[in-house]
DNA sequence: AACAAGTTGTTTTTT
DNA sequence: ACAACTTGTT
């Protein structure tokens, strides 16, 4: 649960209200873990290995330095995920009870919407700024990209996605617009001005509307870091230590971000493995960890080895797979658990066999007393496991998904969101823009001029008044005004005000969308999210930077609530761990992806995807491929398993064909 | 100017 | 299989 974007551990009765009375750091961690977590202040590299025990030695470097005397308040916590905060402070909970409760920590995301919306005046930022998801940004872009007239031309003009994409790869990886076009999107040179000209105006935009996106969070933390020496301090001073987990995930900004945080005492201890750096698309550069002790040279680096979660075949053949890789720290990792089945590569004649494939062995499994929850079947792409999930369906086996989209981007999630938003931000075009389109008899012309008239007036609800009398749209029109009218009149909690647009919304719902019974449900599980919050601005920020990471999809299970299978992109999968693992669509073309064929880098990020995904599993894995699959886009048939197993010595997997076996 | 139906192009991964 | 763009109708 969360509240005031700090993570509070939720306290289950068994946990001790106050500190163990000694922690026994020899007994509990292994030498390497030992010495990581009790090393003295000063810059520390953690290099650990994919199942070393990387967040007990951060738990217990946690308790150490609260053991030692520094108030948890002072501690600041960087996390990739979410989910990875919530695990770390939890355990941390169980070993020190309510003492780190207060330790500060979430996403670099959530920490820099924190610090801006506290300190975000001294750059110049409004504080009720609106957080814009990437579809916001887009629709910004669109608009933008129309009014400019770059949308009818002789010669293709970029896409809405593709220049979201490029302003996004500009800002994470530090590098101008020039660079991305000429090396990423050469068939777009040409119109190198005009996007320049297009990233202008969508800076403008934001600016004039109080609109932030993901990377601008990021950019004006750190211009307030740069610019702002008291802030700076004054953070310095109230995050006395600074930990960073998965730091090979960070980027420049991010990277840059920690070193203005810690210029005053030094006091980081940053997490990472080079080998499972698996998100270069959005910037981040495993380099970062690589150069870790250049940008601190006091440094002292530690390595984990020691796996605890894999079997010793399992781990031989994730050695291989990543020992192959180009440019790495070395490490050999290794388990004291010998026994163990080897990993199985199962070749399928297509891809409902592959699927089959996968229903018959988890079956087999939860005879054998295996939880489904234990399971997990893990691809590439979220569409990987459609027909996966259909398959599943038909064996009543339930599941949920993780990755891909989700619910919080569809349509009627952010129709409702919208209405919200307005409120907070009258400025806000993107969502005034999208819930007047849902009006009947207004369309993009009225809409805009709607907004521009409201943008004139600073009684805005006024305003809409006079525009609901004009003849376009106007008895629906008049209908959104009683609707912010109470939404305006008495102060509520978010919870009473999504009840209100329900009112409002559901009808239109039913109109539009065939499937609205599924969707009206999706919003009861939005209202059920709403009720944890007191405030809006709260609620907003939350759920746009740190959504549920379920989809849509789900079904319902026949017996037990918690009881499912996991079905998840590699890399949501990151940092869990299942008994058994299933890696779907390990097709060469599909894992590694054909659009990473281009350049050695990507091919190689994909290598340490597919290390990720086999690292997982603690005791059983298994590798299926379909074969004869036509790749529309390339018009070839891919046949081949993935190309990362090339030159692995077939000792160290059992191969399985499916082509004789009925099922 | 808005809306509905028909056509064409495109397809990862996430905060 | 789906979304963005285009064309035709009210």
């Amino acid at each position: 649960m969360i509240e005031n974007n700090r993570y509070v551990l939720k306290r289950s009765s068994a946990a001790p209200v106050s500190p163990r009375f000694t922690i026994d750091y020899e007994k509990d961690l292994n030498p390497a873990q030992y010495a990581a977590a009790t090393v003295s202040d000063g810059p520390v590299l953690v290099i650990a290995g994919a199942g070393s025990g990387k967040t007990r030695t951060l738990v217990y470097r946690v308790a150490r330095l609260i053991e030692s005397g520094l108030p948890p308040q002072h501690l600041l916590l960087l996390t990739f995920t979410r989910k990875a905060a919530q695990e770390m402070l939890n355990r941390a909970g169980l070993l020190l009870g309510t003492a780190c409760d207060r330790v500060a920590g979430g996403t670099f995301h959530s920490f820099a919407n924190t610090v801006l919306r506290r300190h975000g005046a001294a750059i110049g930022l409004d504080l009720a700024f609106t957080i814009l998801d990437r579809t916001d940004a887009e629709d910004i872009i669109q608009l933008l990209r129309n009014a400019r007239g770059y949308g009818e031309r002789e010669k293709r003009f970029p896409r809405k996605n593709t220049l979201g994409e490029i302003f996004s790869a500009s800002a994470n990886k530090s590098t101008g617009l020039e660079e991305i076009v000429f090396g990423e999107y050469p068939h777009f040179s040409e119109h190198l001005e005009d996007i320049r000209q297009l990233e202008k105006a969508y800076t403008a935009y934001k600016q004039q509307r109080f609109l932030v996106d993901y990377d601008d969070l990021l950019l004006k933390l750190k211009e307030l870091l740069e610019t702002h020496r008291e802030i700076r301090e004054q953070l310095s001073e109230a995050y006395r230590a600074v930990l960073v987990d998965e730091y090979q995930d960070t980027n420049k900004i991010q990277a840059c971000v920690v070193r203005l945080l810690c210029a005053v005492h030094e006091n980081i201890m940053a997490v990472g493995d080079d080998a499972q750096s698996i998100y270069s698309f959005r910037g981040a550069n495993f380099k970062n960890i690589m150069d870790f002790p250049k940008e601190f040279p006091k440094a002292r680096i530690f390595k984990l080895e020691e796996n605890y979660r894999s079997t010793q075949p399992i781990l031989n053949l994730t050695n291989e797979i990543i020992n192959r890789a180009k440019e790495k720290y070395p490490k050999h990792l290794f388990s004291r658990k010998e026994a163990g089945r080897r990993p199985v590569l199962v070749q399928a004649e297509d891809e409902n066999r592959q699927s089959r494939f996968v229903c018959q062995k988890v079956l087999d499994l939860r005879e054998e007393g295996v939880p489904l929850e234990q399971i997990a079947v893990l691809f590439r792409s979220s569409h990987h496991s459609f027909d996966l999930e259909i398959e599943l369906g038909k064996h009543g086996l339930p599941f949920v998904k993780r990755g891909g989209f989700k619910f919080i981007e569809t349509a009627h999630v952010k129709d409702v969101l919208a209405h919200l938003r307005v409120l907070l931000n009258p400025r806000d075009a993107v969502s005034w823009n999208r819930l007047l389109l849902l009006i009947e008899g207004v369309g993009p012309k009225r809409s805009q001029a709607v907004i521009a008239a409201l943008a004139k007036e600073t009684d805005w609800l006024k305003m809409l008044k006079v525009q609901a009398e004009q003849k376009a749209g106007g008895p629906a029109l008049k209908e959104v005004t009683r609707l912010f009218e109470d939404l305006l009149s008495a102060p509520r909690i978010p919870s009473e005000q999504l009840r209100r647009i329900y009112d409002y919304y559901t009808p239109l719902v039913s109109q539009r969308f065939d499937d609205y019974p599924k969707r009206i449900k999706d919003l009861e599980h939005l209202y059920a999210i709403t009720e944890r919050y007191l405030k809006l601005d709260e609620f907003l920020s939350d759920i746009t930077l740190e959504p549920p990471n379920e989809s849509v999809t789900e079904i319902e299970p026949t017996g037990r609530e918690d009881e499912k299978l996991v079905l998840s992109t590699v890399h949501s999968a990151k940092g869990l761990e299942w008994h058994t693992v299933f890696i779907i669509w390990a097709l060469d073309g599909k894992f590694p992806s054909l659009y990473s064929f281009d350049t050695d880098d990507e091919l190689e990020e994909e290598r340490r995807l597919l290390y990720v995904a086999a690292t997982r599993a603690q005791k059983g894995l298994y590798i299926t491929y379909p074969v004869n699959v036509y790749d529309k886009a390339m018009g070839t048939v891919l046949s081949k398993p993935t190309r990362f197993l090339d030159g692995i010595p077939r000792s160290l997997y059992e191969t399985w064909s499916l082509i004789e076996e009925d099922m």
